[in-house]
DNA sequence: TCCGCACCTTGACGCAGATCAACATGAGGG
DNA sequence: CCCTCATGTTGATCTGCGTCAAGGTGCGGA
């Protein structure tokens, strides 16, 4: 019998000028002559929810970004212990120039689909390509202040602020990505499980879901099922990650 | 009478090319023109141990890297709580092109000098001077490593392990610069006070004291004085760092 | 020389979150 | 339709680290 592989389709755009991240990613200010360079050392590559992209210490012949869907870094120690040291959304970057292998793991944790270049000929397109470089560099600042601020969720906020914390980054991104106002009720769905949020968050997937609750008796949050979430009020669930100056409602 | 301010003097160099950072700062690439059209936007400022640089929130009309001296980074809630964020040690950099204010407070933790660059004429010169902006993004990508590689001592490690990782870290930094080796012991002075510690650490400073107690009492390191370090054997402070891997001896 | 202050150490105790364990829920597959 | 397995919830108990408190140490200044 003929097995059907789940295809994760759909988002893999045509080419660049229809692509849902041209004006966000890597090569956000390309000219057209520089897209075509790149075009010419890019592929697509499609990944199933719960597929590795690549495992820490592989030797990595691409970089690239995130099209659409969702992918984390984690690092694991030789105990087992994980930590999660980055969420990829789309536009978001995979990979360093100039690193021969990975230094964390790459999982899919929805369908995901990620535009590659060709690791060597992109390094040297680098050089030649200001606009490359320029924007990386730019890129590269977001995710070291996101680190930063990732590191004071994890040294110092308690349970239940950081899932208000991660549950008002999730809100946050979902709301500039619809459009959506933060004045009203947000919805959405959250892209991780238990145990993934445990691993984001420094604690144990039991913990997660106790102030999942908590919060949710409470009326910060409520949920339908395991994973659609409504705020009701998202200004109360900054208190409850103690998220002062608020971020200026963008990202 | 005259107050005699203790000038920390002696760092601040004649020229950039008797200057000790001259190869690992932003400027490590630039060509004699280049470093020429720096010069012109740049002055030397010193600070005493304990200076704050900046605090989060000023307007930042600067760039620039640290010649000499320890600085930290470092995010406060609005209740106190305080996490460290970075630790800047010669040639590193402050400061981020393209922003305004200053996302964290900036403290010299010992008599530091920096090289600080006007930041608007810094900007237009990045745009045109790829020597620049290449070291600057190579540098940006290694601090984000380091960031994420604290993202887990932070969320995973113990109290033990989390003062063995930054003894480690200090260690073999120390190594690197007096060109020592890691086999033999290993002699150093804690730029940081226990409360500095506990900080970067996400503990309190009983916590830290504690267990710089019991790893002396282990014998893992000795102690002369409260800052005077020996590691009489590196390989068993990984161990106790659960650092597997080992770094590879370099930063 | 002594004082004052910053820095550090150590002890007693309590609690937030880890651990261990049992059970619930729901989707996919035979 | 039921079984299985992944995922999530909840309870009981344990423990690492925080909190509160009481000194100790050593340097700079009067």
């Amino acid at each position: 019998m003929s097995i059907t592989l789940k295809q994760p389709e759909g988002a893999t755009p045509r080419d660049c000028g229809e692509c849902p991240i041209r004006h966000r990613a890597v090569c956000a200010r390309c000219e057209a002559d520089e897209l075509e360079a790149l075009d010419r050392i890019k592929y697509y590559r499609s990944f199933e929810a719960g597929r590795t992209v690549i495992w820490a210490g592989d030797r990595m012949d691409f970089v690239g970004s995130v099209v659409s869907g969702i992918a984390t870094l984690t690092q694991t120690m030789e105990d087992g212990r994980r930590q999660m040291v980055g969420l990829l959304l789309p536009s978001d970057f995979v990979g360093r120039p100039g690193r021969e292998a990975a230094a964390y793991d790459v999982v899919a944790t929805t369908d995901m689909v990620m535009c590659c270049f060709r690791k060597a000929p992109f390094e040297e397109m680098m050089l030649r390509t200001p606009h490359i470089s320029q924007r990386l560099l730019e890129m590269t600042l977001d995710e070291l202040d996101a680190a930063r601020e990732w590191m004071l969720v994890l040294g110092r906020k308690t349970a239940r602020e950081k899932i208000a914390s991660l549950l008002s980054i999730i809100a946050r991104r979902d709301a500039t990505l619809k459009l959506g106002s933060l004045q009203g009720p947000i919805v959405f769905d959250l892209p991780l499980t238990r145990e993934a949020m445990a691993d984001y968050l420094g604690l144990t997937l039991e913990t997660v879901s106790r102030q999942i609750s908590a919060l949710r008796k409470d009326g910060v949050i409520s949920l339908e099922g395991k994973r659609h979430v409504t705020i009701p009020d998202f200004h109360r669930l900054l208190e409850e990650a103690a998220d002062d100056g608020d971020g200026g409602l963008l990202t």
